[in-house]
DNA sequence: ATTATTTGCTTAACCGTTTTCGTAAAAAAA
DNA sequence: TTTTTTTACGAAAACGGTTAAGCAAATAAT
């Protein structure tokens, strides 16, 4: 509230600025463009600390450099931005510790709603549910809690692990290996229920050591994808439950001398849009990323404008909280020709 | 402030939350265990607006879903959260319009500093300018305005530029074409430049229409590749000065049935992972943008923090502006075989 | 014992808005 | 003209904290 002090109240100015009825037009125009010329704009944390509001919604991802995140967050900026709503980035570099600590700073107001995708730490969920209670609504996306009570938009998993299992086998793969990163993830139990659904579908049992666990380190998973392509029972066909392992296996391929997809076939849950330009080319299961971060935000903000509608007629303030699957789909390429 | 309401006044508490000396350790603790119990965050706006500190950068961006800016995004985090800063993610879309109203906003206090990366519009930066004349700091990062009097973090373009070149020409390339999308940019400026020198420098003179303008859609930018490719004085070898143009010189090259490296010999300006896994992998310029992020985000710490320095012995108000120039890498592989 | 100092807490002002309420002047109704 | 209503604005409280200043009690110095 700054230069404003140029004959009127600042009751008056916040008035003319919001284009109050009870203001004459006159004065008005004469503060509209005292404004304009110097270049004003109204703090908005004063503003927010009025009337309650930060107009800001915080996203809180595992990783930001992940093309799978990076289309998200352009998702949800999309309707974000259409509601004047600004998005805070914060990352918990999977980390269950750094996750609680930002939903703990998050308590304080900073932010009006919470989209979520879990660290692949997260086992309990007090600290999302403690959130909730202080009433700041929250949507989880892509991977969830199931144990609490709210919007969740997803993709589906068990249906996509399946039918890319499935296209191994019709593709003539009789072992077919399973690499997973993080065994508590909701995404990840989806995608291997599926994957042993269709193996057993085919009369091809699963079996223990064909799902493979891997881990955030890159040497580490060399030398796991390493022995796994090299033991007497080696996969004719491997499926990479995330991105990152796609790297690995084609490595892993390379430096053993061993054909994709004559030898090996692959698929990657995938999001690079280099997908088709890969060495051969990935057969993909693509999430729709940019959609699910965009129905994300809309449901947020369903529920962020229900806070503000004093007239419930219905009275319903308990909308059924749904869990949104939208499809992911497999995209063949010449990994699995 | 909350249940604070519990014996003592708000001064108080606020005093143990913050560690004041001037309150006994019997009542601190009192406070801390109240405040554990009931999980109380303060308001960061309430308080923010008494000391006149957001504790938040804002990160203007052109786009999100690019592997660039999301390691950009990584690096500025990994500066921010131990300062104990927010960072607000701002997309232009490339548009001067909506890089001008984002500025507006930000006037308003929004953010304590402002890191940016201009859109592929921007030829003017009066409101870059106001913004500094607010004494708001800023730090440019890949893509800055020459004509702005602050602190800028780039990458060496210029001579990246000229090394892909003269790397083409020491591979046998003839006629080297250079894609660009945004010709007002820095960077695209500089690129050309080096492209130039390094022709010339190697008794090739550059000819217009080698270099080639390109657009921000795929669709176009196949019908422009493709006549490329297929005009009677067709490039062997191709420089892409972006990322989002490698894929459609691999898609054209294969449609048009053009073996890379044998027919066309071509570098791809990209901080894609998979650059490795592409078919043939992809011989790039690769820019260090986690540490461009990381640089920058000092930066504007340092400038940040000159402002609560009471103590100016110095007096040094004027610390130079620096151009901090981080070279990128040419990682050599088949495309250029 | 008296005065000076320190300790520990409270009161009140403040940050920049919004909003309720009050009120003087202008317009309309009587 | 007097009364009522409307119009256009200002004063003040509120939002949730921080901080300077004030003050009483406990402690130290004289």
């Amino acid at each position: 509230m700054l230069a404003r002090e140029l004959q009127l109240s600042t009751a008056t100015v916040s008035k003319a600025l919001t284009n109050s009825h009870e203001i004459s037009e006159k004065t008005r125009q004469r503060v509209l463009d005292l404004a304009k010329t110097l270049n004003y704009s109204p703090n908005p944390y004063a503003s927010g600390l009025r009337n309650k509001k930060s107009r800001t919604i915080a996203v809180i991802l595992p990783e930001a450099a992940d093309s799978f995140f990076a289309q998200v967050i352009d998702g949800i900026e999309s309707v974000a931005q259409e509601k004047g709503y600004h998005i805070l980035i914060r990352l918990t570099h999977e980390s269950f510790f750094k996750e609680q600590a930002i939903l703990q700073d998050l308590r304080g107001g900073r932010a009006d709603g919470i989209l979520i995708s879990v660290s692949s730490e997260t086992r309990d969920s007090t600290h999302i549910k403690e959130l909730q209670e202080k009433g700041i609504p929250l949507v989880f996306f892509d991977r969830v809690c199931e144990d609490v009570d709210t919007d969740k938009i997803v993709t589906d998993d068990f249906e996509s692990a399946y039918k890319a299992t499935e296209h191994l086998i019709a593709r003539g793969c009789r072992r077919i290996a399973l690499l997973y990163i993080s065994p508590d993830l909701s995404i990840s139990h989806q995608r291997m229920e599926g994957y042993k659904k269709a193996l057993e579908d085919h009369q091809l049992s699963w079996r223990e050591p064909d799902i493979v666990a891997c881990t955030h380190d890159a040497a580490v998973n060399h030398q796991i994808l390493t022995s796994l392509l090299t033991r007497p029972d080696a996969p004719d066909g491997v499926i990479a439950t995330v991105e990152k392992l796609v790297t690995g296996i084609y490595l892993a391929c390379q430096e053993l001398l061993l054909r994709i997809p004559g030898q090996v076939k692959v698929i990657g849950f995938s999001n690079l849009p280099s997908a088709m330009l890969l060495n051969p080319s990935l057969t993909t299961v693509t999430q729709p990323a940019f959609e699910m971060g965009k129905t994300a935000a809309s449901l947020l903000f369903l529920e962020l404008g229900k806070g503000s509608k004093g007239k419930s007629s219905t009275g319903g303030k308990t909308m059924k909280r749904e869990t949104l699957v939208i499809p992911s789909v497999l995209v063949v390429r010449d990994s699995t020709g």
